[in-house]
DNA sequence: GTGGTCTAGACCACT
DNA sequence: GTGGTCTAGACCACC
């Protein structure tokens, strides 16, 4: 488990933890029942406060993907179905690879996409 | 001009009222050297502080879409080159409203596309 | 008379003016008695508002160098010393050309190099 | 670090915070990396509001001298590379020095010098 | 404890 | 009438 993360990019760093984690069991790179680094040992390996790494775990533990047992430490939760997960997942990402390609070669920003993006979920499901 | 602000949502409120104006600037509803509403009259119509507008348009005076100019008003940046932006967004726009509807349509939830993207953005350009 | 004004330098445009026309008596371009344009013609010709220019004109006379002549317009202050001022101004200026030329070279930002004026200066005289 | 605020010279007060800190960059008196002092912590002994140190604080992040982190304090930018910086400095003080010795002998005013520099810089870069 | 956002309201400088 | 600065003070999010 290896963590990338941009103190300065305005997005909270337990969100980054969170999301990176998210993406980790999307690939199948951690799967349900393993178990997630030590709050304080990742704390220390990423020289950031334990408390931001234990909002992290307690986010994702109420959003059904992570369970914290007492003493033992956090894992993936077992009823996790990550089978169907992954598959959607890997049928997706070529999709968003093309788009996001194209867009960048049309010479849009990150930002712009992202607005866009938006824009078109919005328009579908949004509000 | 007009704004649909969401106060509730979590995203600041002069970050919405940012988004919307560049949204307007990318779809040529507002043009370069046009003046935008008056940061009182502004505030005063969106029932909020005109603090609050005057960040929003401090901030995209930063970004180089704004001009603010003492005792005259706030004005879209005269320099930038709407033409070519709105061509690439009329182009740009099509690529996301189909790889979304696909998304959609594939289960997958507004966080996870979001997600895909901003991997698939970090993967190219990103760090 | 000609101005290059900059409206979004934050330098605020009366004093900008304020700064070309001294600039002009120093080098000789305004002698002294000599007319300056009216308000309403260089408002005109500038596009901007005729109090920005009248402000400017006031200022100047305040600093003994314009003076107002109801109805007739504005003029060079006749008793203006002007020829030992542009000789001091024609030693000084070869002085100042090779010190910011070597500060440029060294790649030192406009903004730093008033920076040091500042502190150079203050160091002598101001506090 | 120590702040000497000149209240009623005209100039913002969140702008001599700015050139303070600046010129202590410039100076080696502060490091990239290193923490500011909070920003309520700082508005306390300055007597002021917090904001105005906020807004110093955020200007010189725009500038991408200072780095502001959520609940963990504001830093000088890890990304500045300050010996460079420095050494520039050091070489460009005495140059200044010398030639606002000679200008200020010549008997030109604070006023003038400055003036005869932003014409300067102008015939080389500005426009 | 840190910075971020927002409100309310005053006063000033500039056009 | 426009934006710019500053104060006072509340509440929130993050580390």
């Amino acid at each position: 488990m290896l963590f990338r993360l941009n103190p300065g990019s305005g997005v909270p760093i337990y969100l980054q933890i969170m999301e990176q984690i998210k993406h980790a069991v999307e690939n199948g790179v951690l799967r349900p029942g393993e178990q997630l680094p030590g709050i304080r040992k990742l704390a220390e390996s990423m020289v950031m406060n334990p408390n931001t790494v234990a909002k992290a775990y307690r986010e994702l533990e109420h959003e059904g993907i992570v369970e914290l047992r007492q003493g033992a430490g956090a894992f993936i939760n077992e009823n996790l179905n990550s089978k169907e997960l992954i598959d959607r997942m890997q049928t997706a990402r070529p999709v968003v690879d093309k788009a996001v390609e194209r867009l960048l070669a049309l010479g849009l920003s990150e930002e712009e996409i992202k607005r866009l993006v938006d824009a078109a979920i919005a328009a579908r499901v949004g509000r």
